[in-house]
DNA sequence: ATGTGACTTACAGTCCGTG
DNA sequence: CCACGGACTGTAAGTCACA
């Protein structure tokens, strides 16, 4: 249903926004997404999965990719 | 084992800071975790493991209870 | 009002690969 | 270098009875 898409929509675009942000963010430090993963100590394809929004990320994790593209965790989330 | 134990901590640091920083809010809106669980729609128990630091929770709960505090993600983050 | 242990189900996160 | 898939393991999500 449409009402039902919409809300599925807003529980996921909070990974949306978050996966492009972590894209921004890397590509400006030039890096690849197994540069950050190897940084971050997760695994390659987990990155691109966060990217792609189809993984929501737990706070443990969320600190570790925050700390491999060395911004503070509420840069990560300014204006998200 | 110590050298674990160390990395655990370490690990959950992110957890207990997190934790408390929610039931400070939560204090600071006269809420209690039921009326907090409620508003966030999830369960009370939930919420105090969230406090208590035993849940590693993932972003779209975090949203949830940020949302429930009225308070955006990056200020939840702040300093943190 | 909250803490805790026990529990099932869903999905976070890894590892192998392909185009 | 990245998107995407299948198969797998571990752990978060979510609930409950009781202290």
């Amino acid at each position: 249903m449409y009402i039902l898409q919409l809300a599925m929509d807003s529980n996921s675009d909070i990974l949306k926004r978050f996966g492009d942000r972590i894209r921004d963010y890397r590509k400006k430090n030039n890096m690849s997404q197994e540069e950050l993963a190897e940084k971050a100590r997760l695994h390659r394809t987990y990155i691109g999965m966060i990217e792609r929004a189809e993984k929501n990320i737990t706070l443990i994790n969320i600190e570790k990719v925050a700390n491999a593209l060395e911004i503070n965790l509420s840069e990560i989330f300014n204006d998200l």
